[in-house]
DNA sequence: TGTGACAGGTCTAACGTTTGAGCAGTCGCC
DNA sequence: GGCGACTGCTCAAACGTTAGACCTGTCACA
């Protein structure tokens, strides 16, 4: 690969001259024929700047981290799509990091940052994670912005607006006549159960309904986790005519599940969660569901970061818009009356 | 962060004996008690060497982009996981580039190359892209390694073997008795549509059994090519009894589509689905499917990519073992006799 | 007593970039 | 004709690391 050196050689000036001249410098005072013969050397050895050098000399990478506990949900495909095309418009290229149980986040986070080799980072850690180790890190400046999570004394930190998006689906089941809505969460310590929870309490207080004990499982947010929390709530003494459910996946889950079972949905038992996607649509009967802006977050996260790289400025942000957004397919139907 | 100096400074020795101490070099030649020290004030500092500086001298980053058009596919997720444990396993990080229609594939690869941001590649070239631009960078001698596609000339590629994932779906329709079975393939520009096309007619021509007019489809690998896939296949005159789709995707909308217009599965049609994937096990009903390695695909690019890098080899790789695994669900049945 | 071998280090250059400081020549102006 | 300002450059240091060359002191041995 040519260098600054190759192209000075070739123009027949001094390495500096180059590099202001490629850099577009105003400090490069050259004549228009000079600046002429650098150019089409640069372009002639197809000179390209090395990275190393100069991050060395200025401290920067132009990267930043993503780390996430698991790779495969569909969720931070759309997330990770999301701060790349925002990475890539400000000249910056995502790193991926994964901070499996293997390696937990303190550790990853540590190499990335105290190696230098991101400029910042987007964490989420993991619902079951202990968010042990990270605190140094949070601590020491670092550009760090967390998602879907907090951190006691840390700024910089997105979520979605969970209890809203929770609300829609919860409201949606009550104007449709259903009164004896369940609720499906994720696990107890998840950031993103806790707030979702709140979103269905709010919709069912605020329509006067008290919430049966055992109407509200906290299982996890898989597949599996759905069709465990539909057997354990069609248990229940009175069994719910509708639920809504934390998160797609488990959604798809607790579909087939019913299937199963031969519970008919709408029919029987009307469905809707939190998160929209294109499974959703493609199940039978389709899902209705809540759009959650997970792209938008994504583009928000690394905003963020970038923020406090170039500024310093650190900020928590719910992202309320793009809202959360109900779409209504077939796995909801009004209550049958009888 | 604590340099090499500063650690030399604590120790009270030079910088090039904290170096070779720390690298565990055989050229280090110190004393027990000095070598002791040395340790201690790099533990005490928190020293951790800087990537630019070492990548600037040694003129390697430990670090592999992975190029792929589309992050949305839950295909690529899969493959990424692969590629993520066996980078970090070798010490490699994983760095994410995308080729889309706004930057094609030469253009990233060429400054993730040619700007010494990563010492090699995974690339992915996508179904609709021309490889247009590839020529050159893969001509360099550059470490690439293609997934899912070849490049004429250019060694070092990974592939599925899609032919006897294909044919292991067309033989288990064969053997529940099925004779009209439709194809519903890929884009015929499609690396893979190509090589499942294969098993296909393979399947069929063993058992004596000639393709009618129109029984493939070359729509797309997406939920709504399936659909109208579908759609078309069973305004056939003599419309199958059984399909295979090459992709889960599409045979989930495809799934959905039959249940729209109400055939039913696998009563009056069986599915049966090339890729396996945790959707596939919560439709209704669950689809057979034949699960493609790509996990492992993601393993053996990566491991292409560092021999090219360390020992300089390369070698085009089709992945049989594990083999592709034929997973019956109950989305196929035994042809209806009538 | 001179010589080699060896232990235990240090010195120095180099990787490619950026950037503040400096320097030679020309011009305008009093 | 001397001074300041400007043009058009170059010099040199620095970022943090690695590695080959080199230096000094001690000891064994002939």
């Amino acid at each position: 690969m040519a260098t600054l050196g190759d192209v000075a050689a070739r123009a027949g000036v001094s390495i500096s001259a180059v590099s202001r001249v490629l850099a577009n410098a105003p400090s490069a005072r050259v004549s228009e024929a000079t600046r002429e013969r650098i150019l089409e050397a640069a372009r002639e050895l197809r000179y390209r700047p090395n990275f190393a050098g100069r991050a060395l000399k200025s401290a920067r990478t132009q990267v930043i981290g993503l780390v996430v506990p698991d790779l495969t949900n569909a969720l931070f495909t759309e997330l990770m799509h999301g701060a790349e095309d925002e990475a890539a418009e400000r000249g910056y290229t995502m790193l991926l990091g994964r901070a499996d149980d293997y390696r937990p986040g303190g550790e990853v986070l540590g190499r990335l940052i105290g190696e230098g080799r991101v400029d910042g980072v987007v964490v989420q850690v993991g619902d079951g994670v202990p968010t042990a180790g990270l605190g140094d890190l949070l601590g020491s400046g670092a550009p760090i912005v967390l998602i879907n999570s907090a951190y006691p004394g840390h700024a910089g930190s997105v979520a979605l607006d969970d209890e809203t998006g929770t609300r829609l689906a919860t409201e949606h089941l009550l104007d449709l006549g259903h009164q004896r809505i369940a609720f499906a969460n994720g696990l107890p310590r998840s950031f993103t159960a806790k707030r979702r929870r709140l979103g269905y309490k709010a919709a069912m207080t605020a329509a006067g309904l008290a919430i049966p004990q055992g109407y509200e499982t906290r299982l996890g947010y898989t597949a599996d986790n759905g069709r465990a929390a539909l057997q354990r709530l069609m248990a229940h003494d009175e069994p719910p005519t509708a639920i809504v459910v934390a998160n797609v996946n488990a959604a798809i889950g607790m579909l087939a599940q019913a299937r199963a079972t031969g519970i008919r949905v709408p029919d029987d038992l009307s469905v809707a969660c939190v998160h929209d996607s294109w499974t959703a649509e493609n199940t039978w009967p389709p899902l209705t569901a809540v759009k959650m802006q997970f792209y938008a977050m994504g583009r928000t996260a690394v905003r963020g970061v970038i923020a406090r790289i170039e500024t310093g400025e650190a900020a928590d942000v719910v992202i309320t818009d793009p809202a959360p957004e109900l779409i209504v397919r077939e796995s909801t139907a009004p209550l049958r009356q009888r």
